[in-house]
RNA sequence: GGGCGCUUAGCUCAGGUGGCGAGAGCGCUUCCCUUACAAGGAAGAGGUCGUAGGUUCGAGUCCUACAGCGCCCA
């Protein structure tokens, strides 16, 4: 073995093995109960960014450690065909020859995407082969592939003819670039800073008139009324009455409803019904016609009378000067609000009169609300349902249909002939009416469509497949918090409507990774690190296992650091040098794969072994929790501060001796169990290092550790002290760490045991007599640990200034800790009302100190 | 406007159900190339746990208010 971790000699080829091994299919534990997880699909054109390292980091070890546990574990791979993202990247293409997309044809501009997907599209599979994520390629999907699009079809015929899917004319939120329909939650909102617009319109008979405010002037050419609260004093009097639109001409009706907020800018609304939601339900209240004034490129149409052809923004402008040169531009006001931009391009949205399919989406909540109620869907941690409840009972009917060619095609066709609307799962021959000349919709469907169905369709639904029944419901979804209204929450409605049963037991809720400039990780803020770049400077498992320990759940950011990975791959490094060191001995012991644990171990092994059960079981607890952040910094720790520090160098003296007895076989067995127990975050270097060690197998099947329970040996703690104050004493007094000292023990308790001599020898580099010196205290001075003191000479090792220097700083502390300790205890409340227990500590703790600052004291009256 | 999260060592952060003599990584100081590892070891310095109240025998931990930062929703 080389005397280096090198992660990149480690990484070449496990993946290779692992994979035509078949380790990662289930069929690996044929017997063992089912445990699925399906993959949130990452968007087809995407890379992997560090967000999708994180999310998939913790499903690879939750997947590995069940493996490993002897499930047949199934972690479903895929990817989403991402309709508007995807369109775009080959429009952009297309735009390079100086096509669009309709020079194509819609045919051949699918085909034309299709291709890139066959030649970018695995991208982001190889990138998760880097960095060893053990899906089953075998079982990898596409929500564009012919099974999951049947069962696209099969939902949405399905839900038409329950009433639940309907086609509709509204006001919907468009993408004037994308030019297409969004959902409400595709749109992002972004406070700015705009203007609010103070306009008087007339009387259409008389003086006077109604002033209303609105931050869009533009959209005044398309009023068909203004509305008032029927309660406001202020206009009551005036429903009813009729305005003269300025610029336009057209009278227009004061009407009441009670959506208008009487505190907003007037009191009194200009009412668009054809560009905003809420003034399309005024009118719909009020039957007010709806007169479309921006096209869908946001140009203004030629209703807009003289502003026809301007763009939104021109028109703004044009407007507004308009209305001043009239008179009727009363005032403007900075005013700061939320402005809705897609969430794929950034172009500020435009609400948008047009016919659009909608999911109802009232149906499906109950149930779905009640899943998770009842506890049958669990998020950890909790106080996400309080979100998901949140969303769902304030939701809107759901803009399924999106105006783009890329995506599944909404199964409907239009009878030219009759007017008939056919919604089918394959093209129908004829209508009823006998006409044969049916077109089928344009329009294709939401993305998020097909992913709310991924946990089922990727399993052969709506075939009633093997996999279905063995995988369905999935163990667990693993997702950041962003994303838990597109897939969460539409996952659990359409699992429930179309399998009567729960998509996933738990709901794993991650956060979002934090720059180290502490802003969110985006590609468009510049300051995206990508996690490629650390595999290649790190190592995969490096970067794991700092993402892993960065993601405190429950928190909204995974902060990120570059040293973080750095510290990680010291780590990797430390097991590699831990292992090459236990191979000198372990080799000839033969660890075997599981088991061998030594029947008669010595106390130091006994130590380390009752250390590796405790950890082990507390380990499983914390990840049994999804506590992975807690469950792997208690092995770090474990395997660094305790196995590395401590045991490793105990083991060395026994290793010296002639009859080492089990030292070899415990070094071996833990070192295995700590391969194993860290295999599923740092999967390459433990199964490099499983190799050398254990040398049969992959740790990726190994069996998951279960050692045994041990009695440590009574006072190992206190030997731990004595070590340290020794060593602590050649520091203080500028000593080399092994500078030669005269020790007398004195052990009144009988703590010590035999096996301290060699290991005081072998750690602090003295060799006691025990007892107590000679009468008084003439050249010594001594180390108080616990009921043991250490008297050590001090002729050749130390003078006698700095040394009770030393003990008036030990004395100085003692007594702030004894007279804190002594106020608790004198307070009489405090030993009534606390738990015995806790009583009983400080009173123990107060004997013990006061006992140490009395031999302190001494020691320093007998150097003066 | 409503909701959520955060504020702990120079930096980045841990600290489930209150008992802490407050931890880690990085950085810093001193000593050590001791045949696993200098990508290391040993020893150490460094904190009135955002502010003000409250509950409690006891608060970093629970409650209230406030301040600052961040996110989500309207």
């Amino acid at each position: 073995m080389d005397p280096a971790y090198d992660p990149h000699k480690v990484e070449a080829d496990w993946y290779s093995r692992w994979e035509s091994a078949g380790v990662f299919r289930p069929e690996q534990n044929p017997n063992g109960p089912p445990y699925c997880i399906v993959i949130p699909p990452p968007n087809v054109t995407g890379s992997l960014h560090m967000g999708h390292a994180l999310n998939m980091a913790i499903q690879d070890a939750l997947i590995r450690r069940k493996r490993m546990q002897g499930y047949a574990a199934l972690w479903v791979p895929g990817t989403d065909h991402a309709g508007i993202a995807t369109q775009n990247v080959v429009e952009r293409q297309l735009a390079g020859e100086g096509l669009t997309r309709h020079h194509l044809g819609r045919e051949a501009f699918i085909e034309r995407v299709w291709e890139w997907k066959y030649r970018h599209g695995g991208r982001i599979s190889e990138q998760m082969r880097r960095l060893g994520f053990s899906c089953d390629w075998s079982r990898e999907r596409f929500t564009m592939d012919e099974g999951l699009s049947r069962a696209v079809r099969t939902v949405f015929v399905r839900l038409y003819e329950e009433g639940v899917i309907y086609r509709g004319r509204r006001v919907i939120n468009w993408c004037p670039r994308c030019h297409t329909a969004l959902s409400d939650i595709e749109v992002e909102h972004e406070d700015v800073t705009g203007e609010l617009v103070y306009i008087e319109y007339p009387f259409a008979d008389g003086e006077g008139g109604v002033e209303v405010a609105t931050t869009r002037a533009e959209t005044m050419l398309g009023d068909t009324a203004v509305a008032v609260h029927p309660d406001d004093e202020r206009y009551r009097g005036l429903i009813g009455r009729h305005l003269r639109l300025p610029l336009v001409g057209r009278e227009i009706p004061i009407v009441g409803d009670p959506v208008v907020d009487p505190s907003f800018g007037t009191g009194a609304v200009k009412v668009t019904p054809a560009h905003d939601p809420t003034d399309f339900e005024i009118a719909e209240r009020a039957g007010l016609p709806a007169i479309t004034v921006l096209d869908e490129e946001a140009v203004v149409t030629s209703a807009g009378g003289q502003f026809a052809g301007m763009d939104r923004f021109d028109a703004r402008l044009a407007v507004k000067e308009a209305l001043a040169d009239a008179g009727a531009l009363r005032r403007v006001e900075e005013h700061r609000h939320a402005v809705g931009h897609c969430y794929r391009c950034g172009t500020m949205v435009e609400p948008y009169l047009s016919e659009q399919w909608f999911v109802k989406v009232r149906p499906l909540v109950e149930p779905a609300l009640e899943a998770v109620r009842a506890g049958r869907v669990r998020f950890v941690p909790p106080r996400w349902e309080k979100h998901y409840f949140h969303w769902m009972e304030n939701l809107r009917d759901w803009t399924i249909s999106r105006q783009i060619w890329w995506g599944h095609r909404i199964p409907a066709w239009y009878c030219d002939a009759c007017a008939a609307v056919m919604v089918a799962l394959e093209a129908p021959a004829a209508c009823a009416c006998g006409a044969t000349a049916l077109r089928q919709e344009e329009d294709v469907l939401d993305t998020w469509f097909s992913s709310a169905l991924w946990p089922f369709s990727t399993l052969g639904w709506p075939d009633d497949t093997p996999d279905m029944q063995a995988f369905y419901p999935n163990a667990v979804l693993v997702t950041a918090y962003d994303i838990i209204y597109f897939w969460v929450a539409r996952m659990i409605k359409m699992g429930l409507h179309f399998t009567s049963d729960v998509p996933f037991a738990d709901v794993a809720i991650h956060g979002l990774i934090q720059a180290p400039d502490k802003r969110k990780m985006s590609k468009s803020l510049g300051n995206a690190i990508d996690p490629l770049d650390l595999v290649a400077e790190h190592g995969a498992d490096a970067l794991r296992l700092s993402l892993i320990l960065a993601a405190v759940p429950g928190h909204d950011t995974v902060p990120f650091q570059f040293e973080q990975v750095e510290a990680a791959r010291r780590f990797g490094n430390k097991l590699w040098n831990a292992v090459r060191f236990g191979l000198r001995y372990t080799a000839a012991a033969g660890v075997p794969s599981a088991g061998g644990y030594p029947a008669n171990p010595s106390p130091e092994e006994r130590w380390i072994l009752a250390r590796l059960h405790e950890v082990t079981a507390r380990f499983d607890e914390l990840f049994e929790e999804y506590r992975l952040n807690d469950a792997y910094g208690l092995l770090y720790n474990f395997a660094w501060a305790e196995v590395c520090d401590w045991f490793l160098e105990l083991a060395k003296a026994p290793l010296r001796r002639d009859d080492p007895g089990t030292v070899a076989r415990t070094l071996g067995v833990v070192l295995r169990d700590l391969l194993a127990l860290l295999h599923p975050i740092m999967p390459f270097v433990t199964e490099e290092l499983w190799s050398h060690l254990v040398g049969e197998g992959f740790a990726a099947t190994a069996s998951w550790p279960a050692p045994p329970s041990y009695e440590a040996p009574a006072g190992f703690a206190v030997f731990q002290e004595m070590v340290g104050e020794i060593r602590r004493f050649r520091a203080e007094h500028g000593l080399a760490p092994r500078h030669p000292l005269q020790v007398t023990v004195a052990d009144p308790e009988g703590i010590a045991a035999p096996w301290w001599q060699g290991q005081l020898e072998n750690l602090a580099a003295v060799s006691p007599e025990w007892g107590t010196p000679g009468a008084g205290g003439e050249g010594w001075t001594r180390l108080v640990v616990g009921p043991l003191q250490a008297f050590v000479s001090l002729a050749g090792a130390a003078d006698a200034a700095t040394e009770r220097d030393r003990l008036a700083r030990a004395i100085a502390d003692a007594e702030d800790l004894l007279a804190g300790v002594e106020a608790k205890l004198a307070n009489p409340q405090f030993v009534e009302k606390a738990p015995p227990a806790v009583v009983e500590k400080e009173r123990s703790r107060a004997a013990e100190v006061a006992a140490r600052l009395a031999k302190l004291r001494a020691q320093l009256s007998d150097l003066e």
